[in-house]
DNA sequence: GAGTGGATTTCGCAT
DNA sequence: ATGCGAAGTCCACTC
């Protein structure tokens, strides 16, 4: 029933390396507590002095660096980096190396307070349900809440690599593209629809409704909306929720 | 020279409950490995089974979730939540509530492996250099950019304390302040380089010709640096990345 | 590999 | 407080 899980405290220079290189090597996730200055150049270059810092790697050799404070990591490395390490100057030198694009993460410890090691298994399946997912399910099963005697054809319909969130046909048999928002619509998401209701005209030869799907429009959008012909219906994820619970 | 820090392993269910309280109350970095199930319900909703895994709360009661792949945490709660405890059918359910918007993460934990706290102290300034230092320096090694003939005599000019992204001289030899932004410029922008402008003059006696470098500029921006008698030249990062890259 | 859109995005800055 | 746009955004997805 006891875990595993291996702690070098105040570790030398040479020893950390050591049992750095050894540990990264079998899969654990490791998790460092010391005192370091962080150097990162890539995309674009960033530089902190000297402070107690948490490092993270995990098994896919993704690597976070946090702050005592924040939400957000300060400096990272998305899974599929490599790693080199050295002493420099007597302080142990941690490069995460990132390919594409090529960027570099340098940690320089002065201290190491603390490294543990520890293989943890987690296989379960993260299950998210968003509400912009909600209100799509909603419609689609509920397809009268847009209108009446609306078809849904396809969700998530392809039009020259841009994706409609519900394709179907009115009432009349007239086309129409349907684009959802969770939150307040803005003029992004009617220039958006607009920009798919272009696309389906081109590629199809003929006219198309777009409906924007969303708890409110805000003013500009609305103005916008109008003038493009495109049409606002209210709905919103509590809402949806709602049906889908029937 | 040696970090306090505190570990707690394998702890029983009350044991870890009157520490992780304790421990939360010092403004210090709390990590804990241990087998649990969360849930998460706010803007969204998610729910994760049974599996291994690191949680890191800091000093500002932020919170992540880690899985032992991947940079992303898989559930988190920003920082200002606040933190209630309690034994639920023999496990411990630690959950992170937020107030606006209303949100609640739940982990329940059949087994704490380790919970480590530590004091961590971190006071250095973290100095990024993005796009509009790509900006600058695409400029300032192709000056023509700016335009033609155009000489580039300083970058970072500090006129009273105050620092001017460019500095150099046009086709006549009139003397030129450069402002860099980014993102599209407003009016902040504008005055910030007249005052610029004012303080040259000041010193120097002498005028001095004002340029606004930026992808756009608002409107009420454009009305005001006409009036002050500032040109405005459009530029983007991503243009100077292509000039850098060359 | 490039391009598009979503995210519990978060974050910062302006209004 | 709200809104808007950027981010080293990351990530999943299709072409």
């Amino acid at each position: 029933m006891r875990k595993k899980i291996i702690f070098i405290e105040n570790p030398s220079p040479q020893i950390f390396l050591e049992n750095f290189r050894k540990e990264l090597g079998k899969n654990n996730v490791l998790i460092i507590i010391g005192e370091c200055r962080i150097e990162y150049r890539g995309r674009a270059s960033s530089e902190l002095g000297y402070g107690e810092r948490l490092i993270i790697i995990k098994k896919d050799k993704s690597i976070i660096v946090h702050r005592p404070t924040g939400y957000e990591p300060v400096n990272w490395q998305p899974s599929q980096c490599f790693y080199k390490t050295r002493i420099v100057d007597s302080e142990i030198l941690i490069e995460a190396i990132r390919q594409r694009p090529f960027e570099i993460l340098k940690i320089f410890f002065k201290k190491v307070f603390i490294m543990i090691s520890a293989y943890i298994i987690d296989e379960s399946i993260f299950k998210l349900h968003g509400d912009e997912e909600d209100m799509r399910q909603a419609l689609v099963l509920n397809p009268q809440l847009i209108e009446d005697n609306f078809k849904v054809l396809e969700i998530e319909k392809e039009i020259d690599g841009n994706y409609v969130d519900i394709y179907g046909i009115d009432k009349d048999a007239k086309p129409t593209l349907i684009e959802i928002k969770k939150n307040t619509a803005g003029k992004n998401a009617v220039l958006q629809l607009y920009r798919y209701m272009m696309l389906y005209r081109k590629k199809y030869g003929r006219n198309v409704r777009g409906i924007i799907v969303a708890p409110k429009l805000k003013i500009n959008a609305l103005k916008l909306a109008k003038n493009l012909g495109i049409e606002f219906k209210r709905f919103n994820a509590k809402l949806a929720k709602k049906y889908l619970s029937k």
